[in-house]
RNA sequence: GCGCCCGUAGCUCAACUGGAUAGAGCAAUUGCCUUCUAAGCAAUAGGUUACAGGUUCGAGUCCUGUCGGGCGUACCA
C-alpha cells in the first residue's frame, strides 16, 4: 500500500517541473490519531521550502492532481499545516485480509533483503565457561535479528567466532588441572586468579573418569586444556540448543594465524604506511583515521592485540562475498569497532559492509536488588539458570522486549509469574484462545466454502484487519533497524485489538455467515501471532 | 580529562528515525465472570520528555552547553 500511495504521489508531482535533487524522499506514515486516516504523508511540507508557496496550497494542488483507485483508497483529506491524509477503501482490507488467509504460514514474508546474503556473527564467547545472562541477551537479539532478515528474503548464516589459545584458556587449563590434582587427593595449588566456578570440577572429574591419574606427573596443560574446552563448547551447544539456536559455523581466529592472513593484514598496513615499529611493538596508525592515539597491533612480546585478527576476521568474512557482515556485541567492546572498520578500509574493503548492533548490559534483579557478576568469580547467573527459573521463551521474550540500546533490567519475580505481569503470556494467551474458538466452532458448525468477509463491518473488526495487514512493513522495519522489540511492540497490539473484537463481537453463536466471517478473521489473526512469535522464537501454543 | 550510550508517568520502557493531542505494562482507584479461556475487558488518575539555549513551518528526536547515570579509555580478551 505505501509503495501504491508512493507511486501516485510521484505521478501528481510531475505537475511542478521540479529539479531532480529537490524531490524529496515521498514519506507515508500510519498517523498517531485515528481521525487523521490510515495513512498520512508530509510531502506538501517538505515541498514548502522549494516551491516557496504555503503548504496547504501545494497539498491542495497535489490532491488535485491526484488520481487514484477508489477500490484501495476511499478519501484523501488535507489537514493541519498541510498533511495529506489517506483512508483506505474497506474493499481493499477485505483483499489483504484474504491474502493472509491465503498465505498463511509464510505471510509477512518479503524480498527487500532477497539476494543478499548476510552473514551475522554473534554469542563469540571464548569457551571459558558458560553462557551468561550477558550472553544470552547477545544470542537471542543476534539469532533474531537473524530470523527478521530470513523473512525479509536475504540468505543468512550465523557464525560463532571464538580464541582457544591465549592467557584465559592458559588459566584455564591451570584452573582444570589443579582441580584434577585435588580430585586425585593431592596437593595442588589453585591458580590466583583462576576460575572458581562449580563446572571446573566436573571436568576434572570427568577427567578422572576418563584417565584416572595418567596426567597427573606431567606438567602440560595442554590435555586439561583441551578437556574443559570440548565440554564447554558441548555445554554452550546445548544452552543455545534451548533457544532454540543454531550456529552454522564456529570461526577459529587460530585458523588466521595458520592460514597467514594475520602476517598479511600487517604487512599491507606497513606497504600502504599505516603500520610501523616503536618500542618493539608493532602500531597501526589509527590517527589517521580521526582517533588521538595509534594503536597496538603487536605487543612486544609478539603477541597480538585482539584488534589485529578482529580486523583480519573481518576482510575474511567479506572475502567470503557476504553483502552485509552483521557483529553483535555488548557495549564493553564499542571501542574496538572503529579500529576494525579503519582496518578494513585501509585494507580496500567496502566498510559500509558491515554494520554492528551494539546492546547495553542487562542487569538482573533478583527481590528487588541488583544482582553483581563475574565469571571468574563464578557469582554470575548463567543463561542455563535463567531458563530454569524462567523458562526459553521468556527469556527470548525478556531480551528482546526493549531497544538494544537501553539498559535491560531483567526482573526475575516478575518473568516468574506466570501471567497477570508477564508480557509474553499476553500474546500467547490470545493466540491459546483463538485456537480454543476455532476447535470449538469446528465441533459446532461444518463451515465450508468461501467466508463473505464484506460482513466484518464492527468498528473493532475493521480495526483488527488493519493491524494484522501491517505486518509485512512491521518485520521490515524491524529488520532494517535490527530492532527486534518493534515487533514485539507490534504483537501487544495485535492482541490487544483482538482482545478489544472479542468482547465487541461474538464470534460463535450468530448465523452461520457471520460466523464464518469471525472465525475467519479470528484464525488471521492467530495466524499472524503465530508467525511473529515465530520470528521471536517463543512458542504459540494452542492450548494455555 | 577524552570517546560511545542513556536521562520520557511512582517503577520498567515505547514513540514508525524531524510530524498533528508523547503512549503501553506494572503499581493505585473503580466497574465487568450462569454466555466463545477474567492469564481478560472498560474507565479514572498519573508528564514543564533532566536543565538552559539554538536550528525550522514543526523538536522527546538534530546542534551547543550544564547536571546526572552506564560502559570504555592497557603492549588484557
Amino acid at each position: 500500500m505505501k509503495d501504491y500511495l508512493r507511486s501516485i504521489l510521484k505521478d501528481a508531482l510531475r505537475q511542478f517541473d521540479l529539479p531532480e535533487e529537490n524531490i524529496p524522499e515521498i514519506q507515508i506514515e500510519k498517523p498517531n490519531q485515528p481521525e487523521h486516516g490510515d495513512a498520512a504523508t508530509n510531502l506538501a511540507l517538505m515541498l514548502a521550502r522549494p516551491l516557496k508557496n504555503n503548504p496547504r496550497n501545494i497539498a491542495g494542488q497535489i490532491v488535485d492532481a491526484l488520481k487514484y483507485d477508489t477500490g484501495r483508497v476511499k478519501a484523501v483529506e488535507i489537514a493541519g499545516p498541510g498533511f495529506i491524509n489517506f483512508r483506505y477503501a474497506q474493499h481493499y482490507l477485505y483483499d489483504e485480509l484474504e491474502t493472509v488467509l491465503r498465505e498463511g504460514a509464510s505471510f509477512g514474508h518479503s524480498d527487500v533483503y532477497s539476494g543478499q546474503k548476510v552473514l551475522i556473527e554473534f554469542v563469540s564467547a571464548n569457551p571459558t565457561g558458560p553462557l551468561t545472562v550477558g550472553h544470552g541477551r547477545n544470542a537471542v537479539l543476534g539469532d533474531t535479528v537473524a530470523r527478521l532478515l530470513e523473512w525479509t528474503g536475504a540468505e543468512v548464516d550465523r557464525e560463532y567466532y571464538f580464541n582457544n589459545a591465549g592467557r584465559q584458556m592458559r588459566v584455564l587449563g591451570q584452573s582444570v588441572r589443579a582441580r584434577y590434582l585435588q580430585e586425585l587427593g593431592r596437593d595442588a595449588a589453585f591458580p590466583e586468579d583462576g576460575y572458581q566456578g562449580e563446572y571446573i570440577r566436573d571436568i576434572a572429574e570427568a577427567l578422572v573418569a576418563e584417565q584416572g591419574d595418567a596426567l597427573a606427573e606431567s606438567e602440560d596443560i595442554t590435555p586439561f586444556k583441551e578437556k574443559a574446552e570440548a565440554h564447554i563448547f558441548e555445554d554452550i551447544r546445548q544452552t543455545l540448543n534451548r533457544m532454540d539456536i543454531t550456529m552454522d559455523s564456529f570461526f577459529n581466529e587460530h585458523d588466521l594465524y595458520e592460514d597467514g592472513s594475520i602476517e598479511q593484514t600487517i604487512e599491507i598496513f606497513r606497504q600502504k604506511g599505516l603500520a610501523y615499529e616503536q618500542d618493539g611493538a608493532i602500531w597501526f596508525k589509527t590517527t589517521r583515521f580521526g582517533k588521538d592515539k595509534d594503536t597496538v597491533l603487536v605487543k612486544s612480546s609478539g603477541e597480538p592485540t585482539y584488534r589485529l585478527p578482529d580486523i583480519a576476521y573481518h576482510a575474511n568474512k567479506l572475502d567470503r562475498n557476504y553483502d552485509l557482515c552483521i557483529d553483535v556485541f555488548g557495549a564493553d567492546h564499542i571501542d574496538t569497532y572503529p579500529d576494525v572498520l579503519s582496518g578494513i578500509e585501509a585494507l580496500g574493503y567496502d566498510k559500509t559492509k558491515v554494520d554492528v548492533i551494539v546492546y547495553q548490559f542487562v542487569t538482573i534483579v533478583k527481590e528487588g536488588k541488583p544482582y553483581k557478576m563475574s565469571t571468574r568469580k563464578a557469582n554470575f547467573v548463567t543463561l542455563d539458570e535463567l531458563m530454569d527459573e524462567v523458562g526459553a521463551d521468556v527469556t527470548r521474550f525478556f531480551f528482546l522486549m526493549r531497544s538494544p540500546n537501553t539498559h535491560l533490567e531483567f526482573d526475575i519475580a516478575e518473568a516468574r509469574q506466570a501471567g497477570e505481569k508477564n508480557p509474553v503470556f499476553y500474546l500467547q494467551y490470545a493466540h491459546a484462545r483463538i485456537k480454543s474458538i476455532l476447535r470449538k466452532a469446528e465441533d459446532e458448525y461444518t463451515l465450508s466454502g468461501t467466508p463473505d468477509l464484506t460482513l466484518l463491518a464492527h468498528p473493532s473488526e475493521t480495526q483488527l484487519i488493519k493491524t494484522i495487514i501491517r505486518f509485512q512493513e512491521v518485520i521490515q522495519s524491524a529488520a532494517e533497524s535490527r530492532e527486534p522489540h518493534r515487533l514485539i511492540n507490534y504483537l501487544n497490539d495485535l492482541a490487544s485489538h483482538f482482545t478489544s473484537f472479542y468482547h465487541d463481537c461474538r464470534i460463535l453463536g450468530e448465523e452461520e455467515a457471520l460466523v464464518q466471517a469471525r472465525t475467519s478473521l479470528a484464525a488471521a489473526t492467530a495466524q499472524v501471532l503465530a508467525n511473529g512469535l515465530g520470528i521471536l522464537g517463543i512458542s504459540a501454543p494452542d492450548r494455555m
